[in-house]
DNA sequence: TTTACCCATGTAATCGATTTCACAGCTAAA
DNA sequence: TTTAGCTGTGAAATCGATTACATGGGTAAA
């Protein structure tokens, strides 16, 4: 097969300048080991050639290659783009490069990321999709390169997760509805089995049982949609004693619980208060607007970021670097109020 | 430095099945050279040793490397998102993967993309960008590396581009408006200078006037942001005789515009009609939901990386592939109306 | 003055795969 | 039977940088 042409090499820079390639190499990695002279010398050989580093090559024989793999579940959702953009002010801060992991779906990619990492492709991988990828028998974590978890918590694993504590923040969300003179409660959970769902969830049921409430709450099974939401919705209106306070286990759900019932009549925050849970952008903008539970999507990109970039560099001394549970405080807006 | 630890090498393969390395890396890029018995031991060998090719090694004899680099001005804006989406799955379903070069402002960041790719770490780059990144005095279009523009256009540059045609969408705009009865109509702008907003704004301005509007239409100066949109709405009220008609030159700002007015007690669409462009995901969630004209994020993408893909395949006849310009519909909701 | 050490630089091995080239064995045509 | 051609395999060059090791000149301690 045809290869591409070839570049200026260090060989040329080299040559032109009356040096080893040794010595180019040295004054481009570390200036102050060669003599001022010298430096000057081969600097200006170097824009001469207007030479850049091959950094395949220099990957091969250094064994890194500043490339992180990031695995998200879909890049569209707009969620994990904000935690994106934290991890990339981060590592690209410490000159680290970002690989797009998008699982969408398939198993073929999934396993093409695991191959990624055993082929020694990336440094380092930050996940962001719940699971440890596996592929072709194999799972990532067993190569030799540092994982670190995000937002999504994976279970039964060793690995340094960041997240919130989703649990603390639902019991807050018990308090605040307590607060306000609720009785009667509702929640709208996530998917079955999905452990952001199960925290909150537990959280909530704690929170109120903390305060005081007895009455065991009402439930609606969703699945993180809008539909969902909408559907709980219809089944809300059809109560004859129906709760005054809902919270959602996201936002999604929350907002199509809300637009719903306002069709049949029902007035946020007048008839019922609801809570969502993440604050994506449009619970700012929807009518009323939403009271949620704030999460710090860059600054949870970031701190992963951070907990990868300190398992790479590993002085061994920091080997283990751990969990992180970062703070999110709820954001009162105009869905919630005291009781009518 | 300490390196990390090597993993099995093609050699330790060879070695187990008897055989040389140059069989093995030809049994594992093209099997059908190999003779079958000779396949089944290098495979059982492979197996065994649980190889993976390390694919930096074999980048920097082919020259390959098989990653794209994609420029994007912020990672977090959900528009680029989608069309992340459709280049994401046009190339991982040609095996490349997906560098994300967010520049976020940084010239530092630039340059360093611009190395990148002057440096052979990648086949490919994909400009959503809106400019050719340029750094320490180089421009990214004069590396041997092929580009794509998309979304973004890029003035006074022989790249080939994928896009919409903004100029007839518009214009499109401008006879439904007409058609509705409107008679005065109004235009709020994106930044000055934005290629965009200045194909958006001539193809409205010479759709009215193919409509036989004569009437010079108003013009707001906005930013592409909702407080633009918004600012532009408290002009309008200030109006005595006020247009009938808005047309936005994007969603952001229809929206701002929108609500701001309804604040006022003025009714969309009854007192006034507006259109967006883009479509973006709360155009249909709004109240009303807004009329606008769909860009087809994921096809463009898609598009572009075929684009790409061409030009990295480069069989030298089809060297020149076209700019390209994708379908835009118009998508009629409920902020637009015949004229009350 | 001698010994020891350091510093700046060069030489050459090395990273791990791909690929060119040479060659042996075999088949088909002359 | 000889010649040409084809096929499957191995030996070794190669990609382009980094870096271990060697070396020579200089300075400081003995």
């Amino acid at each position: 097969m045809a290869l591409p042409p070839r570049a200026t090499r260090i060989a040329d820079v080299a040559a032109l300048a009356g040096v080893s390639t040794a010595t180019v190499s040295r004054t481009l990695a570390n200036p102050e080991v060669v003599s001022p002279q010298m430096r000057e010398k081969v600097m200006a050989a170097v824009r001469q050639t207007s030479y850049t580093r091959n950094i395949v090559a220099a990957n091969l024989r250094s064994r890194q290659t500043m490339l992180v793999l990031v695995v998200v579940p879909d890049i569209a959702n707009p969620f994990f783009a904000e935690v994106l953009r934290g991890i990339d002010k981060t590592l690209s801060g410490s000159g680290y490069g970002i690989i797009i992991g998008n699982l969408a779906n398939s198993a073929a990619k999934e396993a093409h990321f695991v191959d990624l990492v055993f082929s020694g492709q990336v440094d380092g991988v930050l996940l962001l999709c719940g699971h440890v990828p596996q592929g072709k028998g194999r799972q990532m974590d067993v190569a030799n390169v540092p994982l670190v978890a995000v937002c999504e918590f994976i279970p039964h694993v060793t690995l340094p997760q960041v997240g919130i504590d989703n649990q603390a923040a639902a019991q807050r969300v018990a308090q605040y509805l307590v607060g306000l003179g609720h009785k009667r409660f509702a929640y709208i959970s996530g998917p079955a089995s999905n452990i952001l769902d199960k925290q909150r969830d537990a959280g909530f049921g704690n929170g109120l049982k903390a305060a005081g409430i007895r009455k065991p709450h009402l439930r609606f099974e969703g699945d993180f949609t809008f539909q969902s939401g909408a559907l709980a919705a219809t089944e809300f209106l059809t109560l004859k004693q129906r709760p005054t306070a809902i919270f959602a286990a996201n936002d999604e759900m929350a907002i199509g619980f809300l637009k719903t019932v306002q069709k049949s009549g029902v007035k946020v925050p007048r008839d019922v208060s609801v809570v969502g849970f993440d604050d994506i952008e449009y619970s700012e903008y929807c009518e009323p607007t939403l009271t949620t539970v704030h999460q710090p999507r860059s600054a949870l990109g970031a701190a992963a970021a951070r907990l990868l970039l300190d398992c790479m560099q590993g002085h061994e001394e920091i080997a283990k670097p751990r969990s992180q549970y970062l703070e999110a405080p709820m954001v009162e807006r105009l869905s919630s109020a005291v009781i009518g």
